[in-house]
DNA sequence: CTAATTTCTTAATCTACATTAAGTACTCAC
DNA sequence: GTGAGTACTTAATGTAGATTAAGAAATTAG
């Protein structure tokens, strides 16, 4: 079975016939390394659940200084949420940095599912029930963490990402240069 | 009609007896400045929304520095969703700034609800949404503007609060001490 | 009304992290 | 394989904001 009908059913029940409208509303596309799936300036039209592969969002501040918003591996989903919602021109970017398999959900499609399934709303909201609490988490760490203590907590909660993602990456998810990143990498490592 | 049906009518069509139901699993209640209605270390119970007055939450780090996670007045959810959600023990405190109405609707009566008026499941998943989106960008701000540009923002976007909110909290809110927003203050003044 | 508590301010000093600048090590496209 | 980017490191210097401390102003309680 799919990976994202096994996702659903871990929150609600589907008939056969549900799953299957589901799928026929998405798209599975595959990816190469350093596509773009979605720019800053325009408006957001679907959602990217990963099968495979990795991709991340991030900002670009003043046009020179990026900062990355979120990472999205096997059985993540990852778009640019205010974009999608206001259907107004979004801040992010949306890049695949492994090659991947995704599968697309447009906004439009999305709405339809809403009506025909409404099972689907309740598991959308408890997807960005979930996202929130993670959101509200990591927004009070980098209020009282330190960059140390944070890397810490990134380490212990993706333990997988660390082998994939650059370290730059790394450093800007936590919100800290790359050149302090590194400093403090071998500060630690000598503890 | 009462702030709440009001605030849901915005999003989903509710019938009379829909609203008569909602508001018969919910309950008012009147606090005064000070009351603490949910402590970290406790597992969350019910959220609220604010009829007048002005709520905040926030947590305690390593038992002495505040820091604000939200503030809440007329027509605004606030609740340790987290604690909420997973029913753990919570990380934060939630606190009447300023004597409040509040209604109060519990968790198991919020449960029951979903299933007796599904379409509440929008109506929430679209709060949620909002709620996520405005986190981020607050994730997004705190990563990328200076506590002058947050200050700014802050005020732009919740004018009312300014008069109403203690100042070392505003402070707290955008992430940094009393001391230093007290000299940013005059700093901005000048110019 | 007064004392106690809390909030705000000012100023000196400190530090976590940024910036700038070079050099080294990878990657990968041709 | 080679060269051109891209990623990582190291080090000097700079700075936003923290910490500490003390006094002034405002609020609250009795």
């Amino acid at each position: 079975m799919s990976l994202i009908i096994q996702n659903i059913l871990k929150h609600v029940l589907l008939t056969p016939e549900e799953e299957l409208l589901f799928l026929s509303k998405t798209e599975t596309k595959h990816y190469k390394t350093k596509t773009i799936l979605q720019n800053a300036g325009q408006v957001c039209k679907e959602g990217y659940f990963v099968n495979s592969g990795l991709l991340r969002s991030f900002n670009i501040n003043d046009n020179i200084v990026e900062h990355v918003m979120s990472f999205a591996c096997e059985g993540w989903w990852i778009s640019d949420m205010y974009s999608l919602l206001s259907q107004k021109p979004g801040n992010l970017f949306i890049e695949v940095l492994e090659d991947a398999e995704v599968v697309v959900l447009s906004k439009e499609n999305q709405e339809q599912l809403y009506l025909e399934i409404p099972k689907l709303e309740r598991f959308f909201r408890i997807l960005t029930e979930n996202s929130l609490v993670a959101n509200q988490e990591r927004l009070m760490d980098n209020l009282s963490l330190t960059a140390e203590e944070r890397f810490e907590k990134f380490c212990r909660k993706y333990p997988t990402l660390i082998q994939k993602v650059p370290q730059k990456q790394i450093a800007s998810y936590i919100g800290v240069t790359p050149e302090f990143f590194s400093k403090m990498k071998a500060r630690m490592l000598k503890k």
